[in-house]
DNA sequence: TGCTTCACTGACCGGCCGTTCAGCGTGCTG
DNA sequence: CAGCACGCTGAACGGCCGGTCAGTGAAGCA
Protein backbone atom coordinates (compact mmCIF):
# COMPACT_ATOMS: atom_id res chain seq x y z
CA UNK A 1 0.00 0.00 0.00
CA UNK A 2 1.11 3.43 -0.79
CA UNK A 3 0.86 5.09 2.77
CA UNK A 4 3.19 2.76 4.22
CA UNK A 5 5.59 3.00 1.62
CA UNK A 6 5.52 6.69 2.26
CA UNK A 7 5.58 5.64 6.23
CA UNK A 8 8.54 3.11 6.03
CA UNK A 9 10.14 6.44 3.58
CA UNK A 10 9.63 8.63 6.47
CA UNK A 11 11.16 6.52 9.19
CA UNK A 12 14.10 5.65 7.09
CA UNK A 13 14.84 8.91 6.70
CA UNK A 14 14.28 9.69 9.99
CA UNK A 15 16.22 6.77 11.84
CA UNK A 16 17.97 5.28 9.24
CA UNK A 17 18.15 2.27 7.78
CA UNK A 18 19.02 -0.18 10.33
CA UNK A 19 16.81 1.64 13.22
CA UNK A 20 14.10 2.03 11.21
CA UNK A 21 11.64 -0.85 13.31
CA UNK A 22 8.23 -2.46 11.68
CA UNK A 23 6.43 -0.87 14.92
CA UNK A 24 7.58 2.68 14.30
CA UNK A 25 6.87 2.13 10.60
CA UNK A 26 3.26 0.86 11.73
CA UNK A 27 2.66 3.66 14.30
CA UNK A 28 3.88 6.20 11.41
CA UNK A 29 1.28 4.74 8.86
CA UNK A 30 -1.24 4.60 11.77
CA UNK A 31 -1.69 0.69 11.68
CA UNK A 32 -1.03 -2.09 13.70
CA UNK A 33 2.29 -4.12 13.12
CA UNK A 34 0.40 -7.20 11.91
CA UNK A 35 -1.12 -4.90 8.66
CA UNK A 36 2.10 -4.36 7.23
CA UNK A 37 2.22 -7.96 6.81
CA UNK A 38 -0.98 -8.60 4.97
CA UNK A 39 0.78 -6.68 1.79
CA UNK A 40 4.16 -7.03 2.48
CA UNK A 41 5.60 -10.43 3.12
CA UNK A 42 8.19 -9.09 5.14
CA UNK A 43 10.47 -6.09 6.23
CA UNK A 44 12.86 -6.69 2.88
CA UNK A 45 10.55 -6.47 0.77
CA UNK A 46 8.68 -3.68 2.48
CA UNK A 47 11.91 -1.54 1.96
CA UNK A 48 12.96 -3.23 -1.95
CA UNK A 49 9.04 -2.26 -3.17
CA UNK A 50 9.50 1.23 -1.34
CA UNK A 51 12.53 1.74 -3.36
CA UNK A 52 11.57 0.26 -6.33
CA UNK A 53 8.78 2.64 -6.67
CA UNK A 54 10.85 5.91 -5.55
CA UNK A 55 13.87 5.25 -7.60
CA UNK A 56 11.67 4.16 -11.08
CA UNK A 57 10.22 8.06 -10.63
CA UNK A 58 13.98 8.98 -10.36
CA UNK A 59 15.00 7.45 -13.41
CA UNK A 60 12.15 8.04 -15.72
CA UNK A 61 13.03 12.29 -14.74
CA UNK A 62 16.71 11.31 -15.93
CA UNK A 63 15.69 9.22 -18.78
CA UNK A 64 13.65 12.08 -20.03
CA UNK A 65 16.07 15.25 -19.34
CA UNK A 66 18.52 12.95 -21.27
CA UNK A 67 16.22 12.30 -24.60
CA UNK A 68 15.22 15.76 -24.58
CA UNK A 69 18.70 17.08 -25.56
CA UNK A 70 21.40 16.94 -28.00
CA UNK A 71 24.80 17.98 -27.12
CA UNK A 72 26.24 16.45 -24.31
CA UNK A 73 27.01 19.33 -22.91
CA UNK A 74 23.34 19.51 -22.86
CA UNK A 75 22.53 16.07 -21.77
CA UNK A 76 24.80 16.16 -18.73
CA UNK A 77 23.34 19.48 -16.94
CA UNK A 78 20.20 18.23 -17.99
CA UNK A 79 20.80 15.28 -15.95
CA UNK A 80 22.14 16.78 -12.80
CA UNK A 81 19.74 19.22 -12.71
CA UNK A 82 17.10 15.93 -12.60
CA UNK A 83 19.13 14.39 -9.85
CA UNK A 84 19.27 17.51 -7.88
CA UNK A 85 15.80 18.54 -8.64
CA UNK A 86 14.25 15.39 -7.49
CA UNK A 87 15.99 14.31 -4.65
CA UNK A 88 14.95 18.46 -3.16
CA UNK A 89 11.28 17.13 -3.32
CA UNK A 90 12.05 14.00 -2.27
CA UNK A 91 14.45 14.35 0.45
CA UNK A 92 12.53 11.42 2.51
CA UNK A 93 13.59 9.09 -0.39
CA UNK A 94 17.32 10.10 -0.37
CA UNK A 95 18.67 8.36 3.04
CA UNK A 96 17.11 4.94 1.92
CA UNK A 97 18.71 5.52 -1.65
CA UNK A 98 22.20 6.07 0.09
CA UNK A 99 21.78 2.74 2.45
CA UNK A 100 20.60 0.14 -0.24
CA UNK A 101 23.33 1.81 -2.88
CA UNK A 102 25.63 -0.18 -1.28
CA UNK A 103 25.48 -3.99 -0.01
CA UNK A 104 24.89 -3.83 4.19
CA UNK A 105 22.95 -5.75 6.35
CA UNK A 106 22.85 -9.42 7.32
CA UNK A 107 23.78 -12.10 5.00
CA UNK A 108 20.09 -12.84 3.87
CA UNK A 109 19.56 -8.89 3.12
CA UNK A 110 22.15 -9.34 0.89
CA UNK A 111 21.16 -11.61 -1.10
CA UNK A 112 17.80 -9.83 -1.47
CA UNK A 113 19.69 -6.59 -2.00
CA UNK A 114 21.96 -8.52 -4.82
CA UNK A 115 18.68 -9.05 -6.56
CA UNK A 116 16.85 -5.71 -7.10
CA UNK A 117 18.35 -2.91 -5.81
CA UNK A 118 22.59 -3.06 -6.37
CA UNK A 119 21.33 -4.14 -10.28
CA UNK A 120 19.55 -0.74 -10.23
CA UNK A 121 22.42 1.39 -9.24
CA UNK A 122 24.65 -0.25 -10.90
CA UNK A 123 22.33 -0.24 -14.71
CA UNK A 124 22.31 4.01 -13.75
CA UNK A 125 26.17 3.86 -13.90
CA UNK A 126 25.84 1.67 -17.14
CA UNK A 127 23.82 4.64 -18.74
CA UNK A 128 25.56 7.03 -17.48
CA UNK A 129 28.51 5.36 -18.97
CA UNK A 130 27.09 4.70 -22.43
CA UNK A 131 26.52 8.74 -22.78
CA UNK A 132 29.87 9.06 -22.02
CA UNK A 133 30.78 6.45 -24.46
CA UNK A 134 29.09 7.73 -27.18
CA UNK A 135 30.01 11.86 -26.42
CA UNK A 136 33.84 9.86 -26.97
CA UNK A 137 32.95 8.61 -30.27
CA UNK A 138 30.99 11.88 -31.64
CA UNK A 139 34.44 13.55 -30.09
CA UNK A 140 32.49 15.65 -27.69
CA UNK A 141 34.74 14.29 -24.90
CA UNK A 142 38.10 13.07 -24.57
CA UNK A 143 38.90 9.38 -24.30
CA UNK A 144 39.07 7.46 -20.86
CA UNK A 145 37.29 4.38 -19.36
CA UNK A 146 33.55 5.44 -19.63
CA UNK A 147 32.73 3.50 -16.44
CA UNK A 148 35.36 4.82 -13.89
CA UNK A 149 34.16 8.00 -15.21
CA UNK A 150 30.27 7.59 -14.71
CA UNK A 151 31.32 6.68 -11.03
CA UNK A 152 33.37 9.42 -10.55
CA UNK A 153 30.75 11.92 -11.79
CA UNK A 154 27.29 9.98 -10.47
CA UNK A 155 28.65 9.44 -6.61
CA UNK A 156 30.67 12.98 -6.49
CA UNK A 157 27.07 14.80 -7.46
CA UNK A 158 25.35 12.30 -5.05
CA UNK A 159 27.74 13.94 -2.24
CA UNK A 160 26.87 17.18 -3.15
CA UNK A 161 23.16 15.82 -2.62
CA UNK A 162 23.98 14.57 0.63
CA UNK A 163 25.32 17.74 1.49
CA UNK A 164 22.10 19.93 0.31
CA UNK A 165 19.82 17.56 2.06
CA UNK A 166 21.49 17.99 5.19
CA UNK A 167 21.35 22.14 4.71
CA UNK A 168 18.41 23.82 6.02
CA UNK A 169 19.16 26.50 3.36
CA UNK A 170 20.67 24.89 0.72
CA UNK A 171 21.62 27.26 -2.70
CA UNK A 172 19.55 27.25 -5.73
CA UNK A 173 20.01 24.16 -7.51
CA UNK A 174 21.53 26.01 -10.38
CA UNK A 175 23.83 26.65 -7.86
CA UNK A 176 25.71 23.49 -7.40
CA UNK A 177 24.57 22.33 -10.73
CA UNK A 178 26.90 24.94 -12.38
CA UNK A 179 29.59 23.99 -10.02
CA UNK A 180 29.17 20.13 -11.08
CA UNK A 181 28.68 20.77 -14.53
CA UNK A 182 31.62 22.97 -14.97
CA UNK A 183 34.37 20.96 -13.15
CA UNK A 184 33.59 18.05 -14.96
CA UNK A 185 33.27 19.86 -18.22
CA UNK A 186 36.13 22.36 -17.75
CA UNK A 187 37.86 21.46 -14.81
CA UNK A 188 38.98 23.88 -12.20
CA UNK A 189 42.25 24.87 -13.43
CA UNK A 190 42.99 28.12 -14.62
CA UNK A 191 45.76 28.82 -17.26
CA UNK A 192 47.12 31.99 -17.02
CA UNK A 193 48.66 31.98 -20.67
CA UNK A 194 45.65 30.61 -22.52
CA UNK A 195 42.78 31.97 -20.14
CA UNK A 196 44.17 35.47 -21.48
CA UNK A 197 42.72 34.84 -24.93
CA UNK A 198 38.93 34.28 -23.48
CA UNK B 1 44.92 -5.59 21.37
CA UNK B 2 46.09 -5.80 17.96
CA UNK B 3 44.97 -8.93 16.50
CA UNK B 4 41.32 -7.93 17.74
CA UNK B 5 41.38 -4.47 15.96
CA UNK B 6 42.35 -6.81 12.66
CA UNK B 7 40.06 -9.87 13.26
CA UNK B 8 37.33 -7.12 13.36
CA UNK B 9 38.29 -5.69 10.20
CA UNK B 10 38.38 -9.03 8.04
CA UNK B 11 34.92 -9.77 9.55
CA UNK B 12 33.74 -6.00 8.52
CA UNK B 13 35.43 -6.66 5.12
CA UNK B 14 33.66 -9.96 4.64
CA UNK B 15 30.44 -9.99 6.23
CA UNK B 16 29.65 -6.03 5.98
CA UNK B 17 29.37 -3.75 8.98
CA UNK B 18 25.80 -4.63 10.57
CA UNK B 19 26.47 -8.22 10.32
CA UNK B 20 29.69 -8.80 12.04
CA UNK B 21 28.64 -10.77 15.43
CA UNK B 22 31.31 -10.17 17.78
CA UNK B 23 30.92 -14.33 18.23
CA UNK B 24 32.54 -14.52 15.03
CA UNK B 25 35.05 -11.69 15.73
CA UNK B 26 36.19 -13.82 18.08
CA UNK B 27 36.35 -16.61 16.19
CA UNK B 28 38.47 -14.92 13.16
CA UNK B 29 40.54 -14.18 15.80
CA UNK B 30 40.96 -17.27 17.55
CA UNK B 31 39.78 -16.01 20.89
CA UNK B 32 36.32 -16.79 23.53
CA UNK B 33 33.73 -13.70 22.95
CA UNK B 34 34.30 -12.68 26.78
CA UNK B 35 37.56 -11.98 25.72
CA UNK B 36 36.93 -9.25 23.63
CA UNK B 37 35.26 -7.93 26.45
CA UNK B 38 38.54 -7.68 28.31
CA UNK B 39 39.87 -5.05 25.98
CA UNK B 40 37.01 -3.01 24.72
CA UNK B 41 33.87 -1.89 26.86
CA UNK B 42 31.60 -2.90 24.23
CA UNK B 43 31.35 -3.47 20.32
CA UNK B 44 31.19 0.43 19.28
CA UNK B 45 34.30 1.18 21.68
CA UNK B 46 36.29 -1.96 19.25
CA UNK B 47 34.68 -0.38 16.21
CA UNK B 48 35.42 2.67 17.00
CA UNK B 49 39.12 2.08 17.97
CA UNK B 50 39.60 0.15 14.87
CA UNK B 51 38.29 2.84 12.39
CA UNK B 52 40.85 4.96 14.28
CA UNK B 53 43.79 3.81 14.46
CA UNK B 54 43.37 2.72 10.56
CA UNK B 55 42.39 6.27 9.42
CA UNK B 56 44.95 7.64 11.23
CA UNK B 57 47.50 5.51 8.98
CA UNK B 58 45.85 6.98 6.12
CA UNK B 59 46.03 10.48 7.16
CA UNK B 60 49.28 10.38 7.78
CA UNK B 61 50.14 9.38 4.46
CA UNK B 62 47.91 12.05 3.16
CA UNK B 63 49.46 14.72 5.22
CA UNK B 64 52.76 13.36 4.25
CA UNK B 65 51.72 13.56 0.75
CA UNK B 66 50.44 16.83 1.21
CA UNK B 67 53.55 18.60 2.27
CA UNK B 68 56.51 18.04 0.29
CA UNK B 69 54.42 19.13 -2.45
CA UNK B 70 55.01 23.18 -4.06
CA UNK B 71 51.98 23.19 -6.51
CA UNK B 72 48.18 22.30 -6.61
CA UNK B 73 48.62 20.49 -9.41
CA UNK B 74 50.99 18.34 -7.62
CA UNK B 75 50.04 18.21 -4.15
CA UNK B 76 46.31 16.67 -5.50
CA UNK B 77 48.34 14.21 -7.21
CA UNK B 78 50.00 13.36 -4.10
CA UNK B 79 47.20 12.99 -2.54
CA UNK B 80 44.48 10.82 -4.42
CA UNK B 81 48.44 8.51 -5.56
CA UNK B 82 48.21 8.09 -1.41
CA UNK B 83 44.61 7.55 -1.19
CA UNK B 84 44.37 4.63 -3.93
CA UNK B 85 47.59 3.30 -2.71
CA UNK B 86 46.84 3.08 0.58
CA UNK B 87 43.32 1.46 -0.12
CA UNK B 88 45.31 -1.44 -2.29
CA UNK B 89 47.67 -2.06 0.74
CA UNK B 90 44.56 -1.85 3.15
CA UNK B 91 41.30 -3.61 1.17
CA UNK B 92 40.33 -4.94 4.35
CA UNK B 93 39.80 -1.21 5.79
CA UNK B 94 38.12 -0.14 3.30
CA UNK B 95 34.51 -1.26 3.59
CA UNK B 96 34.38 -0.19 7.66
CA UNK B 97 35.66 3.33 6.47
CA UNK B 98 32.42 3.25 4.04
CA UNK B 99 30.41 2.57 6.36
CA UNK B 100 31.44 4.57 9.34
CA UNK B 101 31.62 8.06 7.07
CA UNK B 102 28.10 8.55 6.84
CA UNK B 103 25.58 7.88 10.18
CA UNK B 104 23.96 4.75 10.21
CA UNK B 105 23.08 2.18 12.98
CA UNK B 106 20.76 2.29 15.79
CA UNK B 107 20.29 5.90 17.38
CA UNK B 108 22.85 4.75 20.32
CA UNK B 109 25.28 4.04 17.99
CA UNK B 110 25.01 7.16 15.88
CA UNK B 111 25.62 9.29 18.67
CA UNK B 112 28.87 7.48 19.54
CA UNK B 113 30.00 7.79 15.57
CA UNK B 114 29.40 11.44 16.01
CA UNK B 115 32.05 12.12 18.82
CA UNK B 116 34.81 10.33 16.63
CA UNK B 117 34.41 8.96 13.16
CA UNK B 118 32.23 11.63 11.67
CA UNK B 119 34.36 14.74 12.58
CA UNK B 120 37.17 12.76 11.28
CA UNK B 121 35.41 12.50 8.03
CA UNK B 122 34.15 16.06 8.08
CA UNK B 123 38.25 17.06 9.16
CA UNK B 124 39.46 15.33 6.37
CA UNK B 125 36.94 17.53 3.91
CA UNK B 126 37.55 20.36 5.45
CA UNK B 127 41.32 19.62 5.37
CA UNK B 128 40.93 19.44 1.12
CA UNK B 129 39.07 22.63 1.16
CA UNK B 130 41.87 24.19 2.84
CA UNK B 131 44.12 23.14 0.24
CA UNK B 132 41.48 24.23 -2.41
CA UNK B 133 40.85 27.73 -1.13
CA UNK B 134 44.68 28.25 -1.08
CA UNK B 135 44.64 26.85 -5.03
CA UNK B 136 42.12 29.40 -5.62
CA UNK B 137 44.07 32.58 -3.52
CA UNK B 138 47.02 31.61 -5.38
CA UNK B 139 45.15 31.72 -8.93
CA UNK B 140 45.80 28.34 -9.72
CA UNK B 141 42.39 27.37 -10.00
CA UNK B 142 39.62 29.09 -10.48
CA UNK B 143 36.53 30.32 -7.49
CA UNK B 144 33.99 27.83 -6.29
CA UNK B 145 32.96 27.10 -3.08
CA UNK B 146 35.54 24.57 -1.82
CA UNK B 147 33.66 22.85 0.30
CA UNK B 148 31.35 21.56 -2.20
CA UNK B 149 34.15 20.71 -4.69
CA UNK B 150 36.15 18.97 -1.85
CA UNK B 151 32.99 16.78 -1.43
CA UNK B 152 32.42 16.28 -5.03
CA UNK B 153 36.64 15.35 -5.31
CA UNK B 154 37.03 13.27 -2.64
CA UNK B 155 33.84 11.07 -2.77
CA UNK B 156 34.45 10.90 -6.85
CA UNK B 157 37.71 9.56 -5.63
CA UNK B 158 36.40 6.94 -3.27
CA UNK B 159 33.77 5.49 -5.87
CA UNK B 160 37.00 4.61 -7.83
CA UNK B 161 38.40 3.06 -5.26
CA UNK B 162 35.11 0.70 -4.83
CA UNK B 163 35.22 -0.29 -8.17
CA UNK B 164 38.91 -0.93 -7.67
CA UNK B 165 38.67 -3.06 -4.55
CA UNK B 166 35.76 -5.27 -5.96
CA UNK B 167 38.14 -6.00 -8.77
CA UNK B 168 40.06 -9.15 -8.92
CA UNK B 169 43.04 -7.30 -11.26
CA UNK B 170 42.10 -3.53 -10.98
CA UNK B 171 44.59 -1.70 -13.33
CA UNK B 172 47.74 0.55 -11.84
CA UNK B 173 46.75 2.79 -9.51
CA UNK B 174 48.62 5.37 -11.70
CA UNK B 175 45.97 4.86 -14.54
CA UNK B 176 43.02 5.67 -12.14
CA UNK B 177 45.21 8.53 -10.71
CA UNK B 178 45.48 10.29 -14.22
CA UNK B 179 41.53 9.79 -14.97
CA UNK B 180 40.91 11.40 -11.81
CA UNK B 181 43.27 14.39 -11.42
CA UNK B 182 42.88 14.66 -15.31
CA UNK B 183 39.30 15.14 -14.84
CA UNK B 184 39.43 17.43 -11.75
CA UNK B 185 41.98 19.58 -13.31
CA UNK B 186 40.98 19.87 -16.87
CA UNK B 187 37.43 18.58 -17.09
CA UNK B 188 36.46 15.92 -20.02
CA UNK B 189 35.49 18.84 -22.78
CA UNK B 190 37.24 18.28 -26.23
CA UNK B 191 36.90 22.28 -27.94
CA UNK B 192 38.20 21.46 -31.20
CA UNK B 193 39.23 25.02 -32.02
CA UNK B 194 41.18 25.59 -29.01
CA UNK B 195 42.64 22.10 -28.83
CA UNK B 196 44.31 21.92 -32.54
CA UNK B 197 46.91 24.39 -31.29
CA UNK B 198 48.25 21.95 -28.38
C1' DT C 1 52.84 -29.55 46.71
C1' DG C 2 49.53 -26.27 47.98
C1' DC C 3 48.26 -21.43 47.26
C1' DT C 4 47.48 -17.28 44.54
C1' DT C 5 46.94 -14.80 40.49
C1' DC C 6 45.08 -13.79 36.26
C1' DA C 7 44.12 -14.20 31.44
C1' DC C 8 40.72 -16.42 29.36
C1' DT C 9 36.39 -19.06 28.63
C1' DG C 10 31.63 -20.00 27.07
C1' DA C 11 27.04 -21.04 28.95
C1' DC C 12 23.67 -18.07 30.15
C1' DC C 13 20.75 -13.84 30.47
C1' DG C 14 17.88 -10.11 28.91
C1' DG C 15 16.19 -7.31 25.52
C1' DC C 16 14.98 -6.32 20.97
C1' DC C 17 12.59 -7.02 16.82
C1' DG C 18 10.63 -9.49 12.89
C1' DT C 19 6.93 -12.48 12.33
C1' DT C 20 2.57 -15.02 13.44
C1' DC C 21 -2.21 -15.95 14.33
C1' DA C 22 -6.38 -16.33 17.20
C1' DG C 23 -9.67 -13.13 17.80
C1' DC C 24 -12.30 -8.78 17.24
C1' DG C 25 -15.45 -5.45 15.19
C1' DT C 26 -17.97 -3.95 11.23
C1' DG C 27 -20.98 -4.27 7.64
C1' DC C 28 -23.24 -7.06 4.29
C1' DT C 29 -26.53 -10.77 3.07
C1' DG C 30 -30.47 -13.79 3.34
C1' DC D 1 -31.32 -11.34 13.62
C1' DA D 2 -28.06 -15.12 12.63
C1' DG D 3 -24.29 -16.15 9.84
C1' DC D 4 -20.51 -14.88 7.24
C1' DA D 5 -16.58 -12.47 5.21
C1' DC D 6 -12.92 -9.66 5.80
C1' DG D 7 -9.70 -6.11 7.16
C1' DC D 8 -7.34 -5.34 10.93
C1' DT D 9 -5.25 -5.93 15.57
C1' DG D 10 -1.59 -6.59 19.08
C1' DA D 11 -0.14 -10.06 22.52
C1' DA D 12 2.79 -13.69 22.22
C1' DC D 13 6.63 -16.30 20.15
C1' DG D 14 11.22 -17.40 18.73
C1' DG D 15 15.69 -16.35 17.26
C1' DC D 16 19.52 -13.55 17.50
C1' DC D 17 23.09 -11.06 19.59
C1' DG D 18 25.50 -8.01 22.80
C1' DG D 19 27.03 -8.33 27.23
C1' DT D 20 28.08 -10.90 31.93
C1' DC D 21 30.41 -13.58 35.29
C1' DA D 22 31.32 -17.89 37.81
C1' DG D 23 34.52 -21.06 36.65
C1' DT D 24 38.96 -23.15 34.67
C1' DG D 25 43.64 -24.11 34.25
C1' DA D 26 48.29 -22.65 33.54
C1' DA D 27 52.09 -20.25 35.51
C1' DG D 28 54.57 -18.37 39.26
C1' DC D 29 55.79 -18.65 43.96
C1' DA D 30 56.79 -20.18 48.64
Amino acid sequence: MQSLQEAAMRVIARKGMAAATMQEIAREAGVAKGTIYLYFRDRDELVEKTFETAITQLYERIDQAMQSQASFAMKLRAIITAKLEFFSTHREFFRLYLSLRMPEGSAQQQRRQKRTCQPQYRARIEQMADVLRRAMDSGEIRRADPFRLALFLIEGSTAVVVQRVSEDAPPPESEDVDLIVDTILEGISLHPQKRSAD
